[in-house]
DNA sequence: TTGTAAGCGTTATCAA
DNA sequence: TTGATAACGCTTACAA
């Protein structure tokens, strides 16, 4: 009896004999003692089934493997107390959670909506998405995303590009599969899903050197912080070398998203260059905004001045004239890697470690 | 030494003495003895740091609780091991998670994007977002919502409206703060935050009519799926009554969101009745296709036909003509569900069971 | 087919 | 100021 006694009465006490911590009330969840109508646990359903918790356990996972009518008594038990099983609680014990995380620069952004969209439905219902946003700062990434780490998320996506070397450290220690979505450039560690920006910023700038136009400006976010907008720019750069032209930086613009932005920043732009001929705007919204604003001032587009998109918003092809852009795989690029994220959490080795969904140069009325 | 010894030695003996599961390698994280590298635990970081896991814990929540030199060496090995404390752990020890549920019926449409923002914004960094969209299909709600609870999170924001049975249920019984985000329309036992969608749908149509318009064409989704577009045709009708219009329900349209779809509605409209004089769109983008393809086939507007929309999207101001709308205060509902969210959150009993952001005509030039 | 015990990684409680 | 222990609600491993 002095040694490794097996009654369960000793083994019990000796777990008990120091100060528990006092448990929530052990009354039936539906016969609340107090005021709050406690959550129902597990035990509390297999209780009410006259069953063991495993049973219980059981029977909601793997129905199969239970006798049918013990099966009924639990569904019933379930249903009465709006049995909801705690995922945290089991997702510790098995280790796996089903929670992709998101970083994304900017929620508000509807190309990101769309992005967040195809990843929600290739993931399908046994995954949820577990969102944040970054407001555009570089430097918040790495906070964010170990914050998101917190909740051992079974995967990660977060927006390609360039990273700071903390937040790369974390993505590559992070132990799970990374997706980094949007932007293809920099060799990384992470399975990379999008298209190459420096490649669309060459297009696009390539086509408007094609039809002729010499003079042309460049509009963008603030570089420093936002990837795609030096991408892109180093795109516009190389197109405009490769064809022989001198940058003239004076013509190129860095400003805040938004429509008004972009009628502000055309103004000022051809005031820079009264022969300006072009307009390379990286968003459409500028781009529609310009478009609106030649429209309203009787500017001839693109007879006095051709005006270049990016994006492919819904609008664009429907504004008059029709706003020439660059059309981006958004939808595509989140279902393309939630299928990846899947796979990877099956089990799956893959192998090809980038995936260009490439872009389409919508040739259209503005230029 | 028979009751209830107090050695360790004997407690954990009688703890152990069943076939125990096999721990995962018990090894310091960084000394892998492996291939993955294991997540560092709480453990591992008090293990490097030569104290107890406890400390650990005290030093990474209540820094000033311990000693400085204790403290310091702790958050060396923290950072050595790159160390990410399990919130799933953590949340199921204090019963309380900082995880906010969203559940969209679109999470592409960039109305509720705004309106994340906002929540996300009010709720700060301490608070993570878990999104689920339904489709639009309202009886897909009840189970995403139940999946949601199943993280135990610290509040539940739902898009307002209408909920079948199941889902009132849900949420009455939810035992967390609940906000309906949207639409000010049922009584509920939730908070609402939003604007009165009838209301809004009345105010639109008493303008068309007030600037004397009497054929009066309306486009919204079906509003057998969609509250908010039958809760605005419920303006629509309250308003034709109001003037003593006979309603035309040959003139009510249901159709898919897109603004493709509003040019093909306007022409559809047109046809039913030649001397439509105005069309009622619950929509910006139906309302701005339509007004591009007037553009396009040369039809005045609001010479031939007047157009409003519903919504106030950003370039709804700038489009030419600019269009008159109804302008509803996306960013402000998420921010204020966030504050009100947070508010009970924090133990406090609010009264105010709605919080009405109201809605704003915009008139401009198309009515 | 069902049940028992141990463990997931953290925090609350109490003791030292 | 620090540490030992039980508990959170579930699942895995094993025994019955």
């Amino acid at each position: 009896m002095s040694k490794a006694p097996t009654t369960d009465g000793l083994a019990k006490a000796a777990r008990k004999r120091k100060a528990p911590r006092p448990r929530k009330s052990s009354g039936d969840a539906a016969t609340v003692n107090g005021d709050a109508p406690r959550i129902a646990r597990m035990e509390d359903v297999a209780r009410r089934a006259g069953v063991s918790l495993m049973t219980v356990s059981r029977a909601l996972r793997f129905p199969d493997t239970v006798a049918d009518d013990t099966r009924q008594r639990i569904e019933e038990a379930s249903a009465a107390l709006n049995y909801v099983g705690s995922r945290l609680a089991g997702q510790l014990a098995t280790g796996r959670t089903r929670l992709v995380a998101v970083v994304l620069p900017d929620l508000r952004n509807p190309a990101f909506a769309l992005a967040m969209q195809g990843l929600s439905d290739a993931l399908g219902e046994e995954f949820e998405l577990v969102v944040s946003g970054t407001h555009g700062v570089q430097s918040g990434e790495e906070r964010v995303i170990r914050a998101l780490l917190g909740y051992r998320p079974a995967a990660l996506v977060v927006h390609g590009g360039r990273h700071d070397a903390a937040t790369r450290d974390l993505l590559a220690n992070s132990g799970i599969p990374v997706v980094e979505m949007g932007s293809l450039v920099t060799r990384s560690t992470s399975f990379m899903v999008g298209y190459s920006n420096r490649a669309a910023g060459k297009a696009a700038t390539q086509h408007l050197i094609a039809r002729g136009y010499r003079r042309i400006g460049f509009v963008s976010q603030p570089k420093r912080d936002n990837s795609r907008a030096d991408e892109r720019w180093q795109g516009f750069r190389a197109a405009l070398a490769a064809a022989g032209l001198t940058p003239r930086p004076i013509l190129e613009i860095e400003t805040e998203l938004g429509y008004e932005r972009g009628a502000e920043v055309f103004a000022e732009l051809r005031r820079r260059d009264r022969k300006l001929d072009a307009i390379f705007f990286t968003s459409d919204r500028w781009a529609l905004g310009a478009l609106f604003h030649c429209q309203r001032e009787g500017i001839a587009v693109p007879g006095e001045v051709a005006i270049m998109g990016f994006d492919d918003l819904d609008i664009a092809a429907l504004a008059v004239p029709a706003l020439t852009t660059i059309h981006v795989p958004r939808y595509e690029m989140g279902w393309e890697s939630g299928k990846l994220l899947r796979a990877q959490i099956a089990g799956q080795t893959l192998a090809r470690r980038s995936v260009d969904l490439g872009f389409e140069l919508k040739v259209r009325e503005t230029t």
